[in-house]
RNA sequence: GGGCGAUUAGCUCAGCGGUAGAGCGCCUGCCUUACAAGCAGGAUGUCCCUGGUUCGAACCCUGGAUCGCCCA
């Protein structure tokens, strides 16, 4: 290990620590909490509320780390920024987990009853909910605790009531009997979102249905149907086919007889029944089966409901009652074939709903249920994305989200769980035994005393209230989750007049249609906007083999862990870093044995790197009277090098900006993070250290000064990528600071005067010449130590120049005895045939070196540096012979091959002589 | 069946009209008083295939292949 001379008041970077640090710091001063009145244009994120159902995972963190870099990087531009965190209920989620647990000492939701249920759900509520809060601030996330909400709390509670009455008001709500989708594991409705269809072998089942004759009895006539699902066939109350169909129009009004359960169904004609589909005759069955649901309303069939709710078959089932739909399904196959009916099984792929939830297939069940309708909310909706409200990034996201719109179905919105926000209807029962049913009189009212008063006015004093029992989708209260946390229903809230629209909702493509597209739509209804300008989209995060990161999978990698390693900083900035323009989903590289990633990792030793550099300029600059000010350089002053640095700074400055203004978060990670290794520590930093080590430099003061300033900047650039780390630096380059914070201070000032393309080339050529002296020496395999002298020749007189004033730094710089600069016609080539040497762009480098050389290895060298060279030109000259290209190529292209095939023809032509004296 | 995305160095991915780039990995030197979590140098590509547009295509268009996702 070195031991270096001087102390430095850093000692290693050791990322925990100084993390912990900082986040305790900005939770004691509140540091980002939001105010109304302070200055600036209001910018606001509310965070996509993770669910209270565990721990945080490493989406949690992408989507963290994404939004953290926008909103810091928004505050350090002087936004007025409010970034509200939150936690959502998740009703069907938690409650089975509860349910789980309720059940390993044997009991049943119902033994404990609501109340003592709800209670446990809340101690849940407080403990998991508290370790993903606590996660979030792991991460450093510079959010508003103050004003944290919860979509159970008290007035985001209130809030969804508001809506609900609102919309029932307007007509939109309405209570009805429909097929839902059935989740027999979690015995509630789910909605159209939650069931996720399955491609499963299974098989097609063709049976027969004999005919009647007019007189009733059967006869040895009979249609065959074929289904995936024959228990349903308890449940049919027709067969279809279609009127076209020259098989079997003539059937149309004869009657079958349903087996098992002795009934008999008309012959329907259905212009929507598919001919070519199995045998062409299909059983309808009305109660379970949405196609079928249609094909009854449309022939006024019956409706049949044949299941109970846990999936077991009722008492229209007859003998095969309380048996389970499979176990049903299999012995009605078997008794089907042994009275002569069942004709063929096939092999049969095909999809089947799966409860996303539950993970068993759903039941469209006939059952009563709130509805919200959804045609007119949509459909202002397409009229504002017509409008680019609200505006996506990327922009192809928008058509998936109106395709959603265009496609909308009504929005079943009661879930039969405890867990949630109790529909606010109460039905009106005349005697108090009285069973509730489809026809029962209800009142929306926003609590029991108002149901109670329009009760009253309505059905006279004698009646009894009975809340419903069911709650609401999850999504219906997340869907009021960018304007419930500001306040709303009062719209007279100062946060809400402030922050409202947000100015941007940062998410996954997974939940566009959930949660997007929910809250655009209530956003609408009730504020009649669009509840934010901007929707930015990314991806998922995928694991080493790029699958999706999933519990049941058991491949996530835990967030925590990668913060423990490598520090929440390093984690946060692979994270962007990764991220692609497209919005495309990122792959963690991980390697599960060693728990280690090698992205993560290469981020931390960027930090490290951060971290040594200000360690370098603490060492370097402890003349105790630089001041640290934001100067404004004399160019006099100046070397080249820092003329040279302030351009490429102030160039990444205005990129940076722009990058980060436009959300183009991945490239501007990697910008900071060139701009900071190859420019500022590769090179500047090597620079400063020739001229401080030098005891007659004469400006080492300004020189100082300008080196902390560029490291303030840095710092100040990298602050939204990397907080904690450069808060931490930032302090020990600025002392006596400390109540200040980085965090809060302002992006640097841009100074274009500063630009210098040309110079920014001239340096461009100055680190080629460098490295193929590099190159030279290593082939030569000089020891490093060793000095040689080294010419460089040319006729540009201006790079000879520049050369010239740089003389100095690349014989530093590259351990040279001395630097001979020269101009063609006073170098001879003769005297240097046997030097190694090597040509960059119309510049060469000689360095003579004879007697050590093997030759052999000099002419191998010379022979592929020149059958490059003539490659070059080959190519390069088609092109110049190309008269279409001379014509219509623009000229600065045209000179630039011209100028290529020039040096590549110089390069040539001095490697053919120099391979002739040699020989 | 309809739609979307991906295919570039061993791996993970940028680039999206002007002779191919980064990080990691690999090879060769270096413990050079900021950093071995580092420094310097090096090797590595029919840019999936196919036509076409263009002076010029990894990039735009046609058709196709493979993988992944969404909707029915």
């Amino acid at each position: 290990m070195n031991n270096p001379k001087r102390e430095s008041s850093l000692k290693s970077y050791s990322p925990l620590e100084i993390e912990q640090k900082w986040q305790k710091k900005w939770q004691d001063l509140e540091a980002f909490s939001a105010n109304v009145d302070k200055d600036g244009k209001p910018f606001c994120i509310v965070i996509p509320p993770p669910n209270v159902t565990g721990s945080l995972h490493m989406g949690h963190a992408f989507n963290t780390a994404l939004i953290d870099v926008i909103v810091r990087f928004q505050r350090l531009i002087g936004k007025n920024v409010l970034c509200l965190p939150g936690t959502d209920h998740a009703s069907i989620a938690v409650q089975t987990i509860l349910e789980k647990q309720i059940k390993k000492d044997g009991l049943e939701k119902e033994d404990i009853g609501r109340l003592k249920f709800l209670e446990k759900a809340w101690e849940w509520k407080e403990k998991s909910g508290g370790q993903i809060i606590s996660q979030l601030k792991s991460l450093g996330y510079s959010v508003d605790w103050s004003r944290e909400r919860f979509t159970l709390d008290q007035k985001l509670n209130d809030a969804v009531v508001e809506a609900f009455v609102i919309l029932h008001n307007k007509g939109l709500i309405y209570r009805g009997e429909y097929l839902v989708n059935w989740c027999p594991a979690s015995q509630s409705a789910v909605s159209d979102l939650e069931v996720e269809m399955r491609e499963i072998d299974g098989n097609l089942w063709h049976f027969k249905y004999p005919l009647l004759n007019e007189n009733g009895s059967t006869s040895s006539n009979y249609l065959e149907v074929a289904t995936t699902r024959p228990e349903t066939l308890l449940g049919d109350t027709a067969v279809a086919v279609n009127p076209l169909d020259k098989r079997y129009q003539n059937f149309i009004g004869m009657k079958v007889k349903v087996p098992f359960v002795d009934r008999d169904i008309p012959v329907v004609g259905d212009s929507h029944v598919d001919m070519e589909f199995g045998t062409g005759c299909v059983k309808v069955t009305p109660a379970h089966d949405a196609n079928d649901f249609e094909i009854g309303k449309r022939n006024n069939l019956k409706q049949i409901n044949i299941m109970n709710k846990d999936g077991t078959l009722n008492d229209n089932a007859g003998k095969f009652q309380n048996l389970d739909r499979y176990v049903a399904r299999k012995q009605i196959i078997s008794e089907l074939d042994s009275i002569g009916l069942l004709t063929k099984i096939e092999e049969y792929k095909h999809t089947v709903p799966f409860s996303e939830r539950g993970k068993v297939p759903i039941e469209p069940l006939l059952s009563t249920q709130w509805f919200l309708k959804m045609d007119n909310i949509s459909r202002e909706c397409l009229e504002k994305n017509n409008l680019e409200q609200p505006n996506f990034i990327p922009k192809r996201w928008q058509k998936v989200y109106k395709d959603w719109l265009v496609h909308i179905n009504d929005w079943c919105i009661s879930r039969q769980l405890w867990w949630g926000h109790q529909i606010p209807a109460w039905y009106v029962l005349q005697t108090p035994d009285e069973t509730i049913t489809q026809n029962t009189p209800y009142i929306i009212a926003r609590n029991e005393k108002e149901a109670f008063n329009n009760a009253t006015e309505e059905f006279g004093s004698e009646f009894k209230l009975v809340r419903d029992k069911d709650v609401l989708d999850t999504w219906f209260s997340s869907g009021l989750w960018p304007f419930s946390t500001l306040g709303w229903p009062n719209v007279d809230n100062e946060d809400f007049k402030k922050w409202y629209p947000n100015s941007v909702l940062v998410t996954g493509f997974d939940i566009i249609f959930f949660w997007v597209a929910r809250m655009t739509m209530m956003g609408n209804v009730f504020t009649s906007k669009i509840p934010f300008h901007d929707v930015y989209i990314h991806g998922l995060v995928r694991d080493e083999n790029n699958k999706k990161m999933s519990k049941s999978a058991g491949n996530g990698i835990d967030p925590l862990l990668l913060i423990n390693k490598y520090g929440s900083d390093a984690l946060r900035f692979a994270l962007v870093r990764e991220v692609a323009g497209a919005g495309q989903d990122i792959r963690l590289d991980y390697d599960r044995k060693n728990k280690t990633s090698s992205t993560v990792e290469a981020s931390r030793n960027f930090a490290n790197k951060l971290w040594n550099a200000t360690k370098f300029v603490l060492m370097n600059c402890s003349s105790s009277k630089v001041e640290f000010k934001k100067s404004d350089y004399v160019d006099g002053h100046l070397d080249l090098t820092d003329q040279w640095i302030l351009s490429k700074l102030n160039r990444t400055k205005k990129e940076l900006y722009n990058l980060l203004h436009n959300y183009k978060l991945g490239e501007s990670a990697k910008l900071i993070y060139e701009f900071a290794w190859n420019d500022f520590c590769d090179w500047y930093l090597e620079f400063q250290k020739l001229r401080f080590n030098n005891p007659e430099f004469k400006h080492r003061i300004l020189s100082e000064s300008l080196l902390k300033e560029v490291l303030d900047n840095i710092l100040t650039m990298m602050n939204p990528f990397m907080p904690h780390l450069t808060e931490e630096l930032w302090h020990s380059l600025h002392v006596g600071t400390d109540d200040i914070l980085l965090s809060l201070q302002r992006w640097p000032n841009i100074d274009e005067k500063y630009l210098d393309d040309n110079l920014e080339k001239s340096f461009d050529k100055l680190f080629d010449i460098i490295r193929l002296i590099r190159n030279l020496r290593a082939e030569l395999g000089l020891k490093p130590a060793q000095q040689i002298s080294i010419f460089l020749v040319s006729d540009d007189i201006k790079l000879l120049e520049f050369v010239k004033k740089m003389s100095e730094d690349i014989r530093l710089i590259t351990k040279a005895l001395d630097i001979n600069i020269l101009k063609q016609d006073e170098f001879s080539k003769q005297d240097f045939a046997k030097s190694f040497s090597g040509i960059v762009g119309n510049l060469e480098v000689y360095l003579p070196f004879e007697g050590i050389i093997n030759m052999e290895s000099l002419k191998e060298k010379l022979l592929k540096d020149q059958s490059k060279a003539n490659e070059d030109i080959k190519v390069l000259n088609n092109r110049i012979l190309n008269k279409n290209f001379i014509n219509k190529a623009p000229k600065n292209v045209v000179d630039e091959c011209k100028s290529k095939l020039k040096e590549a023809t110089a390069k040539s032509n001095s490697i053919s002589k120099k391979l002739e004296m040699l020989s």
